[in-house]
DNA sequence: CGGAAGATTGAGCGTAGTCAAACCGAGTGG
DNA sequence: CCACTCGGTTTGACTACGCTCAATCTTCCG
């Protein structure tokens, strides 16, 4: 959709589907930054250096609206509302990274996985799909690329819940089973 | 200058001094999510949900500049190119909390040192002070909560760079003697 | 059917965390 | 003036969590 390093001109909306944003490592690895849903916007970030430090890319088929910066600009100039949804949805962005900076910071593995699918858990109930059974659309690798963990460490730690009785897994398909016990083993570290 | 929970009203602009913002995590510990220093702006990421979620404290003396919201709106109302600076400072935040979620996630324990190092002297001497020599406002305890690692290990990734000459350390006191070589020690796992 | 990509599991290892002791400088009080 | 405390720092020894390497399994697709 956008790469690192292409002329900043439009900002994303996702209206269906899901994107991965990667950060493009020297030595070829990518890092993964965040995970995009219907109704989230993407490459805000690049407003700053005029550039995109970041590459979308659609874990499936997706579709997507592109909204020519300058056009919102000028639109924001007759709407003034529409500069504080601008300025709400950076700012819903910079506590989502807190969040996720809280996380790598302080949390093991487990705490790490169990925060991870109850926030995905609640952007899909508040999409109207179901909150305690759905579909993860990325891999192993990137859900440890994103929580800064090796898709192995990932893989024992969805294993270890399911030992638990916490979670029923196949694959990318996933059932919370005991979504107190997971709120349980976030919360300790948790603001 | 403003606590976590506090109602948003005003966003706060560094004078002069040092501040680290933190999110207090339930079992009373905090974790760093920033450094501020003169000329920053803190305090936007409330915005979102109208309240603060950080928590801002000076790190030595400090002077401050409280801006009301409502009147920050509604001056940009009047001079369209304010909207684009506000944007670009949130867009700015979010770059570097990108940086800082790399950093985290692929980098060990020296990198991170180094990385933290190099933005430090970066931000100094882009204020006019030395990049090459500095006072470190901040404890290895602040340090090492920001970098997601144990005081002890900051302490000892101190005293492995200057083992190798790459750092003189005195306390808070640091000169960067080998540049290069701690650039080169980032850049493996950066972008 | 064969090959590729993703996921799971095991064994061994290494980095950073934990616990503990010692050090240092600043501030306080006898 | 010295003894004392206190917060921050340094260093050592030990431990544990997650990484690495490797084998196996499944699913998907040509």
């Amino acid at each position: 959709m956008y790469h690192a390093g292409e002329k900043f001109g439009f900002v994303y909306a996702v209206r269906s589907g899901t994107f991965k944003t990667v950060m493009m490592l020297k030595d070829g690895r990518e890092q993964v930054t965040g995970f995009h849903f219907a109704g989230d916007v993407m490459g805000l970030d690049a407003l700053a250096q005029g550039a995109h430090g970041t590459t979308a890319v659609p874990l499936e088929d997706a579709e997507i609206c592109a909204i020519p910066y300058h056009q919102l600009a000028s639109l924001a100039a007759q709407h003034p509302s529409l500069h504080g949804a601008v300025a709400r949805l950076m700012s819903r962005e910079l506590v989502r990274e807190h969040g996720v900076m809280l996380l790598l910071a302080s949390m093991n593995a487990e705490e790490r996985l169990a925060t991870f699918l109850l926030t995905v858990s609640e952007r899909m109930r508040s999409r109207g799909y179901s909150g305690t059974e759905f579909h993860l659309r990325m891999s192993r690798a990137e859900i440890g690329s994103y929580l800064g963990m090796k898709l192995e460490t990932v893989s024992r730690a969805f294993s270890a819940f399911q030992r638990q009785g916490l979670l029923e897994v196949d694959k990318k398909h996933v059932r919370i089973a005991d979504r107190d016990e997971l709120a349980r083993i976030c919360e300790s570290r948790m603001q």
